[in-house]
RNA sequence: GCCGCUUUAGCUUAGCUGGUGGAGCAUGGGACUGUUAAUCCCAAGGUCGCCGGUUCGAACCCGGCAAGCGGCGCCA
């Protein structure tokens, strides 16, 4: 059953002069009652494939010719190198069997026009056949992007000693403010899905000192907006023995290393869909200069932004702030009263904490949110006092800071909007394939 | 939680001041031996989102509802 050709290869010119075996999907066809043309697609890429009638037989050309859009096919023949054909070679089909049929009374909905103007596949009738849309082109460069994230968020850690270390999903208290818990029934009691990774990580931090994850965070956040899901993939480190600086080290180190991982693996996917890839470079090469709060607020108080020293920076002040920036900009020292208990204050002024974010250009906003942890049990006490947070969730994060606290950091990286601003993509939802949002759970 | 927009065939859409809804793609039939989103001819396909109102008459005007989308706050 296993495949022994793949039309990628067949497009390489790997295969020219040869007989080869063709398994997979008809992707359009074009012709006339004496010879047809059959582009066929697979996961490597598409191939046009000649039918002749004189060279099948009636009964194979007439199979071929009713065989509808996405009917999946099996297809032998001659590779020909040949300049009409896109791509340069083509298959002259010798057999053909169609594996599954296409009933003509339903066929494949998504259409070239169903396409024409969704630009990134959007409109309601495509997120409703997300199903099927995923393999149509865009869809299927946009995964491949994809992977090569998460590949390269992997590489990054492990070439570095960090340690793989998983969190549970179901937990007990918030990271994040509690109104963006998902609420889960528990056999009888409630638990919520996890925002973040972070606390568990904290308690293992003695244990494994460079601890990495990849995996799902749940914020029940109602925003609308492209760059929000309900559900998304989150990286994130911890890293003991560290500072600030150290940590966004990493941060810039990662993300730098994941732009390089896509020129290097998927230029043609990034070209495909629509990206220019001189800016992913600049992404890659350029160093992230750092600006601090204070210096953010006086720019944009410089350009007539309505902002007080205080206020935490929301996107409509990010966009202002980032519309002149040909890198992503770290913002670190964040005033106190802007931020959750677990950033530690810094020790030289202690109205700010020791924090930072990545902000990506071109509008696309935060990708990077972290810092250095609180870590004395005294400070710790005294952050979740002040907040008005209650201690119980909590006691075994403060735990770990009644034996041995050491100074630490970590991140968290948003992979979705990672993919979105590295691929171009117009929305959130284009790169990821089952998107969940406020309103949306199906398909 | 708040603001805005949209809803006409399987899809993308046109539809002027209210007078019985047109097209392209897809599908079916036919023609065509090198097509490039092939082309040409023909056919079928619509309770114009739902409910109510105004009117002699509503896709169009008014009200309500629903679904979807965009954005804000918050965040990755």
């Amino acid at each position: 059953m296993q495949k022994s050709h793949w039309i990628g290869e067949v497009q390489s010119g790997m295969h020219d002069g040869k007989e080869v075996e063709l398994k997979g999907w008809v992707h359009r066809t074009r012709g006339s009652n004496k010879i047809h043309f059959i582009v066929l697609r697979d996961s490597t890429g598409t191939i046009q494939c000649v039918a002749k009638r004189d060279a099948l037989g009636d009964d194979s050309f007439e199979d071929l010719k009713s065989s509808l859009i996405e009917t999946s096919i099996i297809l032998k023949g001659m590779v020909n190198v040949d300049e009409r054909a896109p791509g340069g070679h083509e298959i002259i089909v010798s057999s053909a069997e169609v594996v599954g049929p296409v009933n003509p009374e339903k066929p494949f909905p998504i259409t070239e026009s169903a396409m024409e103007n969704a630009d990134g596949g959007e409109t309601e009738f495509l997120l409703d056949n997300r199903h099927l849309y995923l393999r149509t082109g865009r869809m299927t460069n946009m995964l491949k992007i994809r992977s090569s994230v998460f590949g390269a968020v992997h590489s990054y850690f492990r070439e570095r000693e960090f340690t793989e270390y998983h969190a549970p999903s179901f937990v007990a208290g918030a990271v994040e403010g509690g109104s963006t818990l998902f609420e889960v029934p528990y056999f009888g009691r409630k638990v919520y899905l996890t925002q973040s990774w972070q606390l568990y990580a904290e308690a293992a931090m003695p244990a494994l000192e460079r601890l990495y994850t990849v995996a799902p965070s749940f914020r029940a956040e109602k925003s609308r907006t492209r760059r929000h899901l309900t559900e998304f993939w989150h990286a994130e480190m911890e890293i003991a023995w560290a500072g600030n600086a150290e940590v966004m080290e990493h941060g810039e180190g990662l993300v730098r290393h994941i732009a390089r991982t896509l020129l290097d693996e998927r230029s043609d996917e990034l070209a495909s869909v629509g990206r220019d890839l001189d800016l992913v470079a600049r992404y890659a090469d350029s160093p992230y200069p750092r600006m601090r709060y204070d210096e953010a607020v006086e720019t944009l108080q410089g350009l007539g932004v309505d902002i007080e020293w205080g206020q935490d920076l929301d996107y409509s002040k990010e966009k202002v702030l980032t519309q002149d920036f040909e890198v992503p900009h770290f913002l670190t020292h964040y005033p106190r009263i802007a931020k959750p208990f677990y950033h530690r204050p810094d020790p030289d002024d202690e109205k700010y904490v020791l924090c930072h974010d990545l902000l990506a250009p071109e509008g696309y906003g935060e990708i990077i949110g972290g810092g250095e942890r609180t870590w004395s049990e005294k400070e710790i006490l005294e952050r979740i006092d002040e907040e008005g947070t209650p201690r119980e969730p909590y006691e075994f994060y403060i735990d770990v800071r009644r034996y041995g606290g050491v100074p630490h950091g970590g991140f968290g990286l948003g992979i979705e909007r990672v993919c979105s601003w590295l691929s171009g993509a117009d929305h959130i939802r284009e790169v990821i394939p089952f998107p969940r949002d406020s309103r949306r759970v199906t398909p």
